[in-house]
DNA sequence: TGCCAGTAAAG
DNA sequence: CTGCCTACTGGCA
């Protein structure tokens, strides 16, 4: 039977993948298909040969031969092919092979539903011709390009899933349950945990969603609606899969990326239909469903598991895929941490990307002119990948101001996998640039996402346990980068205009009499002496590069607030930018920065002071007069280190004690919200965790006060240093 | 005043 | 998919 189906869900399921369609109509298929999960292991031929006779006498694989594969190199291997009966025994499998020695193992740990993909050559949320028989399916032929600019969905019901309360507040403990669906909502009042799962139990019978929206639905909802549905015999249809299907709930997992810590909270999918957390989601957060579908699309991966993914699981799928695609074995990543970087690494490592200083103070006739995705483009066109720095095929390039070499024969695996993504995500910019305001949000939302992951591939490439990383080639990368920053500048230089501020990949530059052609002409001079698309950012009204607090003379290289000649801010560093900044702070300085943003002239921008200072003494006003709400004064920070780790009795370390003693256990990584208090006594009295703030007699005026100064500060005092030097 | 621990930004 | 660098603050010796 043939049917045009876009595939919804897919999972692994006994000794078979299940795959979901959805047909135009909005119908739904579930088909299986036969995949056998394949390792490829190198060493000694006879001892491989007794190897697979004694696994196939266990029962562990239904067929072993011998096979030749690619290394990441380029050369031919000669390994042993082992078709495993069924995913139930790929643990016992990985963790027998992680104790032999002189036994290469490839294609060992990879997530059969995406090994599938990749093999099958097809990806999630895709229209495909289908050929069905018996539930089975016998051909998925795509009716689309993966890459292709324009996607269509079938329709897709969806069910709201939510807290009536702070998501801290535990369910049946002071919380409950919200549903929404077709513009209505519903909280549920049920008298005890067996009738709240029976009510959600109904809606969820009636309504059949293709979708489940929720906050905080894969940590505090759905675990614990699970449990009592189990508990108190009350059916839960969760699922449309028949089966009964078995779920483990554990805590979410910390992790360091970027030099910072990062919660990622515990997922709880469901088969053949999707539960999308959207607080538990980075994608999501980022760049919303169509971000998400997107990224499912490219990086061959089921939705679900891109929307608990980082971006650096996607872009490590993607590369995988293009790996098994290209016929090339996939090694297998043991979890060894990476050891401490020597004095010695650190010192010839860390040069990063080029700074140039600006001068502190107010300045016009000012544009900016930002490199398009830098880095990623370098490695594409210089060829970076680990298997080709330092290559044994061919004498290379060079690469500037380091010790080595690129291969010039064969294209590297990063950047077989960049190209296409970098050439989607220019022309998602460029349709977002034509189109009206609806649109251009979601193609923008959709190159959001292809950025994140372009991101991560550069940072990826300098992680000695990233599986396709080589600490050599993420050098390689910075020195071609300050490369041509460097050029850029001089450039800009011998066209008369003087280089103020550079950041790795931007540079603001000033000249008397600054005009749109000659920055474009500019541009295209700088874009074809390096290679890499040079674009106008803007030309600024006026902006601020602000002194350093510590010494008032120094510059800072991360702090600018600027208005662009069409009246848009830029502000980068500044208090309101940081997600520790109280919402009633945040909200006054960008109240001062939305003023500013109207003054087109150095005269409008000295006039301004006295109707700022006024708006800035009203704030300061409404505070002492304690006309802020607990919400207005909520501090956000992240629990960097368990909370007994603590040495120093930080306001995070006491609010997370506070939870702590509530029964509430945070890991680092996850987010802490406290309010000062005005209190007098020991240090645990002066502060008070969220949830517990809701109600809350006095705040501590004069901490709040100095942080509203300080903000304050930040904006006017570059201004009226700026006037007093007039 | 100097130092340490802790926290966050921009690229 | 497991520790950029730099600026800054608050507390303590």
């Amino acid at each position: 039977m043939h049917i045009t189906g876009w595939l919804f869900d897919l999972y692994p399921w006994q000794s078979r993948l299940v795959l979901w369609f959805i047909t135009p109509e909005g119908e739904k298929w579930r088909v299986e298909d036969d995949f056998p999960y394949r390792i490829y292991l190198q060493g000694n031929p006879a001892r491989l040969r007794r190897l697979g006779q004694a696994w196939e006498s266990r029962g562990w694989v239904r067929r072993t031969y011998p096979a030749s594969r690619l290394g990441l190199e380029g050369r031919e291997l000669p390994v042993l092919a082992l078709e495993l009966r069924g995913y139930n025994h790929l643990p016992r499998l990985r963790a027998w092979l992680g104790n032999q020695k002189d036994l290469a193992c490839y294609n060992c740990d990879l997530d059969p539903a995406a090994y599938y993909l990749y093999t099958k050559k097809v990806w999630p949320c895709a229209w495909y011709d289908l050929e069905v028989k018996d539930g089975r399916l016998l051909a998925a032929v795509p009716r689309e390009e993966q890459f292709a600019l324009d996607f269509s969905l079938p329709p897709l019901t969806t069910l709201s899933l939510g807290l009536a309360q702070d998501p801290l507040i535990p369910l049946g403990a002071g919380n409950t349950i919200t549903l929404g669906w077709e513009g209505r909502t519903l909280t549920l009042e049920a008298p005890d945990p067996g009738s709240l799962v029976a009510e959600v139990a109904h809606r969820l019978k009636r309504s059949d969603p293709d979708l489940i929206l929720s906050d905080w639905g894969d940590e505090k909802i759905i675990p614990l609606l699970w449990l009592w549905s189990q508990r108190h015999k009350v059916p839960l249809p969760l699922d449309r899969e028949a089966g009964p299907v078995s779920r483990e709930f554990a805590r979410g997992r910390s992790y360091f990326s970027y030099g910072r810590i990062v919660y990622q909270g515990a997922s709880a999918p469901c088969y053949g239909r999707w539960h999308l957390d959207r607080r538990n989601s980075f994608f999501f957060r980022e760049a919303g469903l169509k971000g998400l579908i997107q990224a499912a699309r490219i990086g061959q991966l089921p939705l679900q598991q891109v929307a608990r993914a980082s971006p650096g699981t996607l872009i490590t799928s993607m590369q995988l895929a293009r790996a098994v695609a290209d016929g090339i074995l996939i090694p297998w990543r043991k979890g060894e941490p990476e050891r401490f970087k020597t004095a010695g690494d650190l010192l010839r490592i860390d040069k990063g990307g080029l700074v140039f200083m600006p001068p502190v103070g107010v300045h016009f006739q000012v544009a900016e002119v930002d490199f398009a995705s830098m880095y990623p483009t370098i490695m594409t066109i210089h060829n970076i990948s680990p298997e080709t720095v330092n290559c044994s095929c061919c004498a290379g390039e060079r690469v500037p101001e380091a010790d080595y070499r690129i291969c010039r024969r064969r294209e590297g695996l990063v950047p077989r996998t960049l190209r296409p993504i970098l050439l989607l995500r220019e022309r998602l910019k460029a349709r977002a640039r034509r189109s009206g305001p609806e649109e251009a949000a979601q193609y923008g939302a959709r190159q959001t996402a292809l950025k994140w992951m372009l991101v991560t591939c550069f940072g990826y490439l300098g992680y000695k346990n990233a599986r396709f990383g080589r600490i050599e080639a993420h050098e390689a990368v910075t020195a071609y980068g300050r490369d041509k920053l460097l050029t850029a500048k001089e450039v800009c230089e011998a066209a008369g205009f003087t280089v103020l501020h550079g950041l790795t990949d931007c540079l603001w530059i000033k000249k008397v009499g600054i005009n749109e052609a000659e920055l474009e002409g500019l541009c295209r001079e700088i874009s074809a002496a390096t290679g890499v698309k040079l674009a106008l950012e803007g030309i600024y009204r006026w902006i601020v590069f602000p002194a350093s607090r510590q010494d008032p003379k120094r510059p800072v290289a991360t702090r600018y607030f600027g208005v662009f000649q069409d009246g848009a801010l830029k502000v980068r560093g500044l208090a309101c930018r940081r997600r520790d900044t109280p919402p009633f702070v945040r909200q006054a300085q960008e109240a001062l920065l939305t003023r500013l943003a109207a003054a087109a002239t150095p005269e409008a921008l000295a006039a301004l002071q006295p109707e700022l200072e006024n708006l800035a003494a009203d704030f300061r006003q409404r505070l002492r007069e304690g006309r802020f709400t607990p919400q207005d004064l909520v501090i956000t920070r992240v629990l960097s280190q368990p909370p007994e780790d603590y040495r120093v009795d930080t306001p995070t370390a006491l609010a997370a004690r506070q939870l702590q003693r509530a029964g509430l256990h945070l890991l680092p990584g996850e987010k802490v919200r406290y309010v000062h208090k005005e209190a007098k006594g020991p240090k645990e009295t002066r502060i008070q965790a969220v949830p517990f703030a809701a109600t809350l007699d006095d705040y501590d005026t004069g901490l709040y006060l100095k942080l509203l100064n300080r903000a304050i500060d930040e904006v006017l005092l570059p201004l009226s240093e700026y006037k007093s030097s007039r």
